[in-house]
DNA sequence: ATTGACATATTGTCGGACAATGCGTCAATA
DNA sequence: TATTGACGCATTGTCCGACAATATGTCAAT
């Protein structure tokens, strides 16, 4: 055992995972575009000389990962990865390694400011406004007290959600999808123990202003109070800032 | 059709999903943990009561997700998703939507500076120690010219992946995993047009220092630096900033 | 203690089968 | 003419049974 043997441990790779990977690659290569069709089950497992099973669970391998989805419950379709998609499997690995409130808090400092940020110079004007009228129902949830804490939750979610898609930056979307299913539950403690609605409110339209007038250092500079609020309130509601983020 | 259906759309799942999400929910929910074994895959067929082929179709869709994987060749074992996994899928996601030079270099400048920051007081002497010998191992690699090229490039990437180690955070670790796999063609583009050794070399120098001396201030100022030559060895290469960055 | 032979269990792969369902065609009808 | 209904066809989702390859355990032989 400990003579150095030359030779290079073989990998023999199941076939399911082959024709995945051949797929995959005609994929990522540009051979095959977002849109296409791909042939029946029957003439694909031809192609790869395997049987329809095989081929099947190659095909569940690349479905995971949002490659090619269904067009009609029929043919196959090469399809654009979403990013929720991909990002809820990225926060589910974010959960089972036990991130804390404050590596979340952490991340979030660097991106959501910096979101803000990228927002004002690429916002479209209907962007703003569908903004200002997630704002306008961010307000009427605050006001309902504990009734509207479910609503409130989602408006803030939603909120940094469609900042950042005003970005036009499909890196940063992608990068803090996850942020936002980790969220959910930690501003949900937040919120139902603290009813922030007014300093949310008062957050988010300073940043929606700073938007809407193309005023980046005022943009970022809000969301980052905004986050800082937010650190505040899982202190405030003795979560434990270095408790891990619970699914 | 115009009428307001009460009716929402059933959507039935099939087999294999469903059993998929269950072995899923079991796991983020904690009722399986990292390390444990399933039983076979007839046995499981059975519990579902499902056969093993659509039972196997199940397991690949999480496979994929790095959920579970196969322990020896044999049982099937509850993994721990590891970041690199995670992140090609994205990292696979950001390419097919065309991110550009510019949507990276964005995300980058937001998130390898609060790296380096983060790093400063949360490395371990002994991942000090490992940045300073590949610092130097960069160095010679400098040196060589066009012949290190691809040496250069990996110390490059090495680099920023263990100053993102150094952190301990997950939650960064993973957002930034899948930029490292982008920064793979971008920076070896910018390396072969420019041989940009030596700048690179002075900024991690200095912010492996500010690392040694927790400086967390320095850290992210000359990690910032660094990113600002990356962007502009971009455009002296004359990739195009506006471009998507070619897998 | 190492080696070899043998039975056992489990996976990877195969081939075939069938029900459910969506789609196209085409005739019937208002 | 436009809608409806009947019918056949194609394809998926699911099932069943089978077998080779391979890892594991046991036991005897050296």
């Amino acid at each position: 055992m400990s003579r150095p043997s030359s030779f290079s441990k073989l990998d023999h790779h199941p076939a399911y995972r082959v024709v995945s990977e051949k797929i995959r690659s005609a994929i990522t290569s540009g051979e095959l575009v977002a849109g296409d069709l791909l042939p029946t089950e029957t003439e694909l497992a031809e192609q790869f000389g395997v049987t329809r099973s095989t081929l099947r669970e190659a095909i569940r391998l690349l479905e995971h990962g949002g490659l090619i989805g269904r067009a009609d419950r029929k043919r196959l379709v090469v399809t654009l990865p979403q990013t929720e998609q991909i990002g809820r499997s990225v926060s589910s690995a974010m959960l089972m390694h036990k991130v804390t409130f404050r590596e979340l808090w952490e991340v979030a400092m660097g991106l959501e400011p910096l979101a803000a940020r990228l927002a004002c110079a690429n916002a479209s004007s209907d962007e703003k406004s569908q903004l200002r009228s997630l704002w306008q129902r961010t307000c009427s949830a605050a006001e309902g007290g504990a009734d509207h804490h479910q609503l409130l939750l989602e408006c803030e979610l939603e909120f940094h959600h469609r900042v950042a898609q005003a970005t036009h930056n499909h890196a940063l979307l992608q990068a803090r999808a996850p942020l936002n299913d980790l969220f959910y539950p930690a501003w949900g403690a937040v919120i139902r123990a603290l009813s922030p609605g007014a300093r949310i409110v008062v957050a988010h339209r300073h940043v929606l202003e700073a938007i809407e007038h193309n005023q980046p250092e005022q943009a970022g500079l809000w969301m980052e109070k905004h986050m800082q609020d937010f650190r505040r309130g899982v202190e405030l509601a003795e979560l434990g800032f270095e408790q891990p983020v619970s699914g």
